[in-house]
DNA sequence: ATAAACTATAAAGTATACTTGAAGGTCAAG
DNA sequence: CTTGACCTTCAAGTATACTTTATAGTTTAT
């Protein structure tokens, strides 16, 4: 498939998509090029795509993305490294989750601060959410 | 304190702590001026700063963080709009904390074939973790 | 009293992740 | 065979969140 349903499938949009590539999120077994240069991509990009999405908006940068996603080149020595960033991630992503925990029990309690002080202010206007 | 002290207690440095300030997020609660025209910081700003650095990690942008955490004005225009925002940003959270759970199942998976890929290439010199 | 350490401002620089713009090649339809 | 919708590259622009640099005033220690 060309860029533009590769785009319309996952969200994103072709100048992304590319970017993504130039960064080498992409390889061979999502994009090739044509006789006239396009891209062409294969079925396996869009949940390529997808999946960057979601560890993307898990809180890791591009570059992060790239060591993780990338192709296995069966060398031991880069197979350690990325077992070994793959704990430091995990274990990063245990902090992230406790943190967000800990600032929506603190929205909550700001939330209920702010309804109790609309409460106070004016009692017959207020409207909470149903 | 000054705000070198300030700095030490929380981890940030001075220039961002300044760049905190010029962005809107300290206010008299935080920080005054001497007659040296240094800035004098309370006890507060502390706690501030810490709970921007966790509601940052959280993943709010300083904009936002400027929006829940200011003076509340007693406005009830600005506090039900404070209000949806919160609500907005709780969902928000929910979504990400479950991105998050399923990045870190995802991780998991790799991680699990990664070390199967391990063990098959050379299991006398593979060790892993206690 | 003078050097070291700390404070101030303003402006420029950096990194990340895109987005936009310019300038041109390709292709399907009328 | 040209128009319009795509495609290409490359460079420049944008937003966020700082960091660094330059320049200068203030305080503290010897």
């Amino acid at each position: 498939m060309k860029i533009h349903m590769l785009a319309q499938k996952t969200g994103l949009n072709p100048p992304t998509i590319r970017y993504y590539e130039k960064e080498g999120l992409l390889d061979r077994r999502h994009v090739e090029r044509r006789d006239n240069n396009y891209r062409e991509y294969t079925e396996e990009a869009v949940e390529h795509l997808l999946l960057i999405k979601r560890v993307q908006a898990a809180g890791f940068t591009i570059r992060e993305i790239k060591v993780i996603l990338k192709e296995e080149d069966e060398n031991k020595l880069e197979l350690s490294q990325a077992i070994e960033f793959l704990r430091k991630k995990m274990k990063e992503m245990d902090h992230r989750k406790r943190e967000l925990e800990q600032s929506q029990s603190l929205l909550a309690r700001m939330l209920d601060n702010k309804l109790a002080l609309l409460e106070k202010k004016g009692t017959s206007e207020n409207k909470p959410l149903p």
